[in-house]
DNA sequence: GATGAAAGCTTTTCCCC
DNA sequence: GGGGAAAAGCTTTCATC
């Protein structure tokens, strides 16, 4: 599944806003209906574009605060990992889960409305498993945050 | 702009597939399609409901290293701030910046090919601005990352 | 591959409850 | 605030180049 140029500027468009009707997006790709709309399709079947979906407001769902969290264990076997794994994946207020290179062992990032609902969070995740560090930073100020990835590297030909 | 319960069935369908049909969408929620479309119509106007995107796969458009960067800066000055916060926001592999408590200052999050890319980054980043103390940790492992957020604390009333 | 036009849907509006 | 039906607009297919 090579991605060209032309697949590359629909993505762009589509990263940033997937309202867009099929006739205004092939104008600004400078392609007509058909052939833009088939490369989306394929684009799609291929599993470049994964899904779509609305993003809310945090702000306005009454999610003003942003948490991460670092995490280490003791226990580095295959019945420990699964038990973190499934008791943090089920928790709704953890929307992102990464296992890290360096000091930690994993990293946390948790929506809720304040503080008090964070350690109810974190009172839910240390029932589930036992950690041996647990640290959290806060976000006081979130300056940058974007779904859409940069697409300078999804290359297929210098002449694109 | 109180959210009820239906508000937050349609929102909780979208956050993971905005490609249903109004049809679809109205039946799962127990509507019809015109009051659907007027409360999604209002969740947008009233930016509960930010935007719509379609979300790619970093592993095919060749970003397969995600990167977490911790900053400190000795510099607490708006001046400082202001070049940083240009700087790194104009970096698109720079996707997401926090302004952080505790001891760091800011955590960022960076997708990139691969561990080459990621020290391009890191050289455009601090020809920017001078930075303290840069922490990096990579990302072994995306165990989850949801742009879903939980939806039980957008409480209206206790009836819904 | 690209195009233009027709068919089949979906969204949007309007009016009524 | 919800519902039904018509109008407008969009997506999808098809035949053609």
């Amino acid at each position: 599944m090579p991605i060209d140029k032309k697949d590359r500027e629909i993505l762009r468009i589509l990263q940033e806003d997937a309202t867009i009707s099929l006739n205004d997006l092939a104008a600004k790709v400078n392609l007509t209906p058909t052939p833009c709309w088939r490369r989306i399709q394929k684009l799609q079947t291929d599993g470049v574009i994964r899904k779509q979906v609305a993003l809310c407001d945090a702000g306005k769902l009454n999610l003003g605060l942003t948490t991460f969290v670092t995490i280490r264990t003791s226990q580095h076997n295959e019945e420990w990992m699964q038990r973190f794994v499934a008791g943090a994946t089920s928790i709704p207020e953890i929307v992102e889960i990464y296992r890290l290179s360096g000091d930690a062992d994993y990293l946390l990032k948790i929506v809720v409305p304040d503080i008090a609902r964070y350690d109810s969070v974190y009172k839910r995740l240390i029932r589930s498993v036992e950690l041996l560090d647990v640290s959290s930073a806060f976000a006081m100020e979130t300056i940058k945050c974007t779904t859409a990835l940069p697409l300078d590297y999804s290359t297929s030909d210098a002449h694109d």
